[in-house]
DNA sequence: AAGTGATGTTGACGGTGTCAACACACGGAC
DNA sequence: GTCCGTGTGTTGACACCGTCAACATCACTT
């Protein structure tokens, strides 16, 4: 439950090659980051994490219940990055509009600077789970962020009328599509550049939540 | 490259377990299709379709390169029945905008009605890959609809102006967003209904193409 | 009638997730 | 200080997967 990075390894005691690693779940965690980063998420093994923290194969059982479970914390801690990134650019910078703007944008730039992790966040091995609902409240942190700040700039007159929870949905949505996409190359064909893309789609969207009657409820 | 489901079986000849299959390919074809139905995209395996066509695990390598050239060929097919769909919805009923929105209304739709055909389609298998430019192409197929729609739209002042590609990615991008947050039931804890959700999503987009300032390009 | 190429099968390899049984080692109870 | 229990890591095994090489079958040409 605790989670986070290694911040201090408890015993380094014994120079070499212990029998009992002393401090393995982060350092799996930190093994699956590094062959998320080399090799992408297909690469992302039980196995290969072992590999990488140096253990055996079945050790990580000792840590994570099975692989998804192994997945599910990698995902919850991307998450809580993304959440962090997308407050920070938020927070610098002149409130209003532009906020969400930068808010939106930095969802998408944490999405192209880390896109294996963004594929495990979104990916089909948590897709569609009930069980695991840390997994669900780490995107549900995010997905907060976005419906506080909408709620805040409809109060102010500053966005369409209507469900802000909706229209939350509906800006999820779109740049998530986007991001999706544009990982995929799906829009590498059409000669347009991921920032043109970006830009466009951001700037329909804005319009949209802008005037929106957006819905009845 | 004949692809297509079965249409006329070539000889079902020998009555009771022959050597040869004699139409193989489609078999594999109707049967992954099968398999996606009833167990879902994880289940989608090169020895799985084996068994569901009733021939040898390796049987399928005379007809396909390889998985992933199979998963291929399952996604063509599934884009063309979306392209399909979303043609039939738009010419049956009032051109213009309407008939936008009941395009991307289909497109949902055939998301929700083929769950795991969509997580094919746009899965990790296929995402990427400059190789397989058959599946690329079928992608297109259906791309260009909305990006053919939308420049019609815009000669008659019916959306707002800029590059008609960038506005189609944008439009593309939400509803790809929006049926995959569904789909993966991100959506489920707001507690508001699929069909609430795509409805004020797909409002949104058409509220922002309609006046869009869009792109300076 | 011969044989040739396309189509299926058999058997095998390495990789994967997962489980059961075993080995080690740290910490508290006496 | 010794004993031992529990958490942590290892070994070995199983089933499943994608894939390849070698072999079997069969329809069609000549």
């Amino acid at each position: 439950m605790t989670s986070s990075l290694r911040t201090t390894r408890p015993k380094p005691r014994s120079p070499r090659r212990r029998y009992h690693h002393g401090d393995l779940r982060p350092a799996l965690l930190e093994a699956a980051l590094g062959i998320l980063a080399e090799q992408g998420a297909a690469s992302l093994t039980l196995r290969a994490v072992a590999r990488g923290a140096g253990v055996s194969q079945t050790a990580p059982y000792r840590h994570f219940k099975d692989r998804s479970a192994l997945i599910g914390a990698v995902a919850i801690e991307a998450f809580a990055r993304l959440g962090g990134a997308i407050g920070r650019a938020v927070g610098k910078g002149p409130p209003g509009l532009p906020a969400l703007e930068r808010g939106l944008a930095a969802y998408v730039r944490f999405a192209h600077l880390h896109p294996a992790e963004y594929r495990v966040m979104f990916g089909a091995e948590l897709a569609g789970r009930d069980d695991r609902p840390e997994v669900q409240g780490a995107a549900e942190g995010v997905f907060r962020i976005l419906g506080d700040g909408i709620a805040q700039l409809q109060g102010r007159g500053l966005l369409g009328r209507g469900d802000p929870v909706l229209m939350a949905i509906a800006a999820w949505a779109t740049v998530h599509g986007l991001v999706m996409l544009t990982l995929d190359g799906r829009t590498a064909v059409t000669g347009r550049s991921n920032r043109e893309v970006a830009e466009a789609t951001i700037r329909v969207l804005l319009t949209g939540m802008g005037t929106a009657p957006a819905v009845s409820r």
